[in-house]
DNA sequence: CCCATATAGTTCAGGCAATAAACTAACTGC
DNA sequence: GCAGTTAGTTTATTGCCTGAACTATATGGG
């Protein structure tokens, strides 16, 4: 069974057995939910995974029933000698909801406490330019929908994440700067998304939360990487520990303005070089002599025909692309001793032609750091930024139960 | 009064209640080790800034006094009304010891828990290519004899830290590559650099050490900033929230390898256009037209008089050194959402003529990022690391207080 | 000089959380 | 049906923090 995350929280407050019991909670709950998928732990054996005496385990479990983050299961291990044991499970009547905002597109999806996903809805809508206000109505009356859908078969959505594509903070209610949706220094009330629901949504960028998704689907508890995002622009994500590396001010990660051609572009960021004017959508249709498209998917369409049709200009653009990849990667893997990168979004998508001149560019300017192997696809596809928003809220509650209690 | 740094430790073993007073022995010696200097505060300043009551903090200063970390010192606060109280402070007569191997010297120095330097002492000797454990045992030397000294006037030294030129881990007790000492995956006997003190040697990097002690002469409990030496190599250490960001191998902060020039040189590291190949003291000195130095002083010595006598061939190698450390710190500063920068090593001693390229290069590929008030020059000067290994190894024991009882 | 007032620090009963050990519960296998 | 085995609960104990009462030691006014 795995051992769940870091159970004692970090406070300048006087400790006192209150954060006992609720770093226990933790520690348990987390126990529970990492242990393998189909193998409904009992409380001996949590008791033998976290080294809580049975007595506690009982007692920790019994807080964990009442506040309806577990259920019990019938009795298992049949056939073994000695009493059964009751199976514990996390209650998959809760639930969490992960939201989107992009350019073209507001999602939303929910996650029982397991990680199932109970539903999935995106609705196309141009939010270039659009009223902030406007597009958090849109996306509220989504996620009412989707609260009532999963409600009609008893699950209560317990808290949630939105995802936006834009730098977030502080307060996490607030977005900084959101160049694609034209949106600035904007402030949202989050808690109308989910009104009443118990803990309050939380607010990502979005290739922050796409890698909160990718950890999801790692293995092992001490996962390490890069998360790289090809969009419009290029986002990213560090994962260090397991944990979401965040930064002071909580927009750590843009690998997108590293600075990868000193000598190059002038980036919308008001840099120059930055990865962003080489990877980024636009750059590359350009250099690929391709019109930029509007719809994403359309365009990239046109991009795959043309590297699979052999067309010299797309691929030329493409490997251009990869190989300054490889530079930023390799400069962020000195800078945050990382060895692992996983590509989304475009990056996902021309993972066949875009590999090759990356792991060349790697090899080039951060020989031995990271090896072929460490070079993944992302595992959640499109799904990304929603279920790792949605994660991030499951996780919380995982790391805080006592939120739930009374 | 400053509140300390975070009580209680993360973990994933059980919580019980000898982790709520390790917490509290923590937050009581952190709000004294952290009032303002001269200003001893009482059990009762105790309480009221940490919010514990008074007969815990009764209790908890017992355990601190028994544990030698804290005396008593006479009534304070006479001519007020009301029964005087007992100011207390950090035991001077605990001390730990700061080392530090360089290329060209050994050096030691003896902070007592206030952070008065009691000894410093610095032995040159070329230690390229020489045999580890001969220097250890050089350095071994070194520490005896300022043990005695403090030793001398009833100073206990229990515990340090050792600062070395390389990459270090896994486990903190080996050298995994120093290249200017020319050591490679070299397993360390930490242990014999102070013999029966009670707590153990912690290893570092140079510039993470030197980074932490910048970190003590900056206002404020959450500092971010990232430190940046200019030696033989570039090295660097990143500060994050007031901690020391080493990253999932305990090697982030390599400043010194972010590409800067695609198309340049060749690195030692194997990479290719590394800041370390534009900016280190022998790329400095080569495009300056000087020779390298052996000694780093003397070698110094002759590009500042180059440039104080306006050799423009030296002021263009130090200028493109600067642009090209605007570079890698605009790209460390987009990554790690970090906003200021700290000199250090000849960075810090070329500041006059480093600084204009240095934000000019910022100004141009991370614009409104860094403001000029941002990139300050190391405080701690040469003793940087050796002071930096030192106060690490006193915030540890101010956060782990409890290593000390018995 | 004495006493009111004010603040510092200690003592003591109460509550809570984890532990260990004893106990009850439920199943297998002969 | 009973021994053996494992699951989970009950109970006594320990340790730590809290709040309130208490002691200690100062100032200052009459």
């Amino acid at each position: 069974m795995r051992l769940p995350a870091p159970a004692f929280r970090e406070s300048v407050a006087p400790g006192s057995m209150v954060d006992v019991r609720r770093s226990n909670l933790a520690l348990v709950l987390g126990a529970i939910a990492g242990s393998d998928p189909g193998l409904h732990p009992t409380r001996a054996q949590v008791s033998a995974a976290t080294g809580l005496t049975k007595a506690s385990v009982s007692s920790l479990v019994l807080d964990l029933l009442e506040a309806g983050l577990l259920r019990e299961l019938g009795l298992t291990a049949r056939g073994e000698r000695g009493r059964p044991g009751v199976g514990l499970a996390l209650n998959t009547l809760r639930a969490v909801m992960g939201m989107e905002i992009n350019v073209d597109y507001i999602a939303a999806g929910v996650l029982d406490l397991s990680g199932t996903i109970l539903f999935k809805e995106v609705r196309e809508c141009d939010n270039r330019g659009a009223q902030p206000d406007s597009v958090l109505a849109e996306l509220a009356l989504l996620a009412a929908r989707a609260r009532s859908t999963v409600g009609e078969q008893g699950v209560e959505v317990v808290g949630g994440g939105l995802a936006v594509p834009g730098l977030t903070g502080p307060g996490r209610a607030r977005i900084l700067a959101a160049p694609n949706l034209g949106w600035t220094d904007v402030d949202l009330d989050l808690g109308a998304l989910l009104p009443e629901a118990p803990l309050v949504v939380s607010l990502f960028n979005e290739a922050n939360a796409a890698a909160l998704a990718e950890l999801r689907h790692r293995p092992g508890d001490d996962a390490d990487f890069l998360f790289v995002s090809g969009e419009v622009g290029v986002g990213g994500g560090l994962v260090v520990g397991g944990e979401l590396f965040t930064g002071p001010a909580g927009n750590a990660g843009e690998v997108g303005h590293v600075v990868v051609d000193p000598g190059g572009n002038r980036c919308s960021c008001g840099g120059t070089g930055c990865l962003e004017t080489v990877a980024g959508q636009d750059a590359i249709f350009a250099a690929a002599g391709l019109p930029p498209g509007t719809g994403r998917s359309a365009a990239m369409r046109s991009l795959l025909d043309a590297l699979a049709g052999g067309n010299a200009q797309a691929r030329a653009a493409v490997e251009r692309a990869g190989t300054h990849l490889g530079i930023a990667v390799a400069s962020t893997a000195r800078v945050m001793d990382i060895g692992a990168v996983v590509l989304g979004g475009h990056f996902a998508v021309l993972d066949e032609w875009l590999k090759g001149p990356l792991l060349a560019g790697l090899a080039r300017y951060a020989p031995g750091r990271v090896a072929d192997g460490d070079v993944t696809v992302a595992a959640a596809g499109e799904w990304g930024a929603v279920l790792g928003a949605a994660g991030s809220a499951l996780r919380s509650l995982v790391d805080a139960p006592y939120l739930l209690q009374e």
